[in-house]
DNA sequence: CATGAATGAGCCTTCATTCAT
DNA sequence: TATGAATGAAGGCTCATTCAT
């Protein structure tokens, strides 16, 4: 039985950080989550998070790297296959589902977003993942319209735009967990919709 | 030159203290802001809040409950007007453009739903406002659909809650100030393609 | 149908406040006994209080010497009556029932000693008020001896502090509502016990 | 030399915190007791006090008990052995002696009483606590009679309830300062009078 | 690495008091 | 005389962060 190595462990107490950290930065937003409620729903105790991380912000930012990696090296799997429209459309409603469905990344992402409004420091640094995002945003609406056989319209780089806010906005109103919400629905309408209009 | 009344300088000192309520909740959210910010910027003691507002949520309520009254108001005027439809898709833009313009108003809503989804009671009072707007939406909409002669789409009622998203979404990003973001401009793009797609 | 005159008017108001102070402050102590809600419960308004009274401490001094008056007052119009033994002690079973019964006044008391001992200005007028008290009970214990025929012990002077004492303390424990106490009870066989030691 | 270890390091901590809570408390009441100063007193800040205890009646209700329990122990030490009754008056009249000579205990007590007065949450605990003194005061009162030979009178119960009534009012009264007062006599007194009643 | 005791800035709220009406 | 708007000091409590163990 071989113990884990320093570097193994620590990896792995991250990874717990970041999990509390994302569902407690979603929840409470930024300045109102509790480094102690972080640390205690990972099971350790607050040195250890000074032990792994400089700041509060600092976790904010590896959480933000770390899911974002994994959010977009799904997408470019998927975009890598030659699917046809339908497929692609329905990868993308489940895809919607699944990110308005849990929420917690949603929510974190607009909680991030927030902090990056009201700290120029941090913003520097945000604008790094929101440039990857758009441009991945841009990748998948490029392949929608190339496999729906549609040139894409004069406008196509405000659609990623448009289609990135209704999803915040979306995120937003979800979550008042009563009813399940067709968010998903509205998001391929929309997406439909410009596609014919094209 | 008569003094004021001691009803109207109750009044005004509430202006005074909604006005920089809504631009402190809306830069700082309602956790983040700060009471003392709220008052020493509306030029009055710690006190003189607590004289006038029950709690920090109670200016909340009653920011929300006063803007939206004069948004909702304006919007009504506006609409009992048989203006046709270009006046009415300028009129439109110009009123998304003030709104995410002055940024203060879409921000402070944002952070309202934020604390409604935070905290159960304030929530239930929020509802109340939510279906006023929601409401509204679909009342422009349907002028909307009236002047410019066409018939609402089967779902009608989802496009509202499109649109409000949409506006949330780009609240959200606008702001970062440097450039002055097209945002309106996507906003009317949104609106004349699901108009022409019915 | 004749006005009050200004005086009279006043020195309602007054009476109206001290009752609702007398209150306040033997439930809530003088630190907590919050001036508004002496105003509010006597039926007036924050400026009444001051236009009345200096300060807080103010009343608690009117309160201290007009109810003190009133006790002082009613144990010398008993005490001039050359009634036998056991009416006397009769009466003063009922006024310990009616002193720790109707608690204000005691806690009252209790409350305006513990305000002398953290002030040393309010200690000084509230030794004048203690005199008076001792003074009181001293010649009521004395009527007691003479009344039964016994001859004052050579610690007299002692009993009537142990006696207050005793009142004071079992006006603490009384007041936990649930049961009706015995208390007066236990004063009249300490009285008795003393007087059959002599 | 080697350094504390945590547990210790953290009881002597809350020792510190409870011996400055005491006097706090004791002189200005639980109300007017300020955090601040406690922590100040015993050499600590501010958060120091919130690491060792949820909050101000937690600090209150921990002082009781230990207090309390030393108290105890030490009576129970002493009754245990088979004195005669000159000792045993003896050792009470110093136990009075210091009870209210260091005059904090007592007025600690007392305010706790006044707390439990104005709060039912603390009320209930302060029940357990009370239970305890009482059942400890009748155990000594026993002891008093058994030595001294004589039988326990029908009303042994109220005796317990007159004596403890007598202490706290005396704690009130002593500790104008001025004069050294002669309260643990007067206690004795009252001893004996029942004693010698029986 | 991890623990948890301690720090201290910051925040919401209460309340005695003042003063213009 | 009474009203109530405004002041500002004070206090309970939270929490990011530091550091000795």
């Amino acid at each position: 039985m071989t113990r884990l190595s320093r570097e193994d462990s620590r990896s792995i107490t991250q990874e717990k950080l970041r999990t509390a950290a994302l569902q407690e930065f979603a929840r409470w937003g930024f300045g109102g989550a509790a480094i102690d409620k972080i640390t205690e729903s990972a099971g350790f105790s607050r040195g250890a998070f000074y032990a792994n991380y400089k700041s509060k912000e600092d976790i904010l930012i590896d959480v933000l790297k770390a899911y974002n990696n994994r959010e977009i090296q799904e997408w470019r799997q998927f975009l890598a296959m030659p699917e046809d429209i339908e497929t692609v459309l329905n990868y993308m409603r489940e895809s919607f589902a699944r990110y308005l469905g849990q929420a917690d990344w949603g929510m974190f992402v607009i909680e991030a977003q927030l902090h990056a409004k009201r700290n120029k420091d941090f913003a520097a640094k945000y604008r790094g993942y929101l440039n990857e995002v758009n441009e991945s945003v841009r990748l998948m609406l490029s392949a929608l319209y190339s496999r729906a056989g549609v040139a894409e319209p004069p406008n196509f780089g405000e659609l990623a735009v448009l289609l990135r806010a209704l999803v915040v906005g979306l995120s937003l109103d979800v979550g008042d967990d009563s009813d399940p919400s067709n968010a998903p629905d509205q998001l391929m309408y929309f997406l439909k919709t410009i596609l014919h209009h094209a």
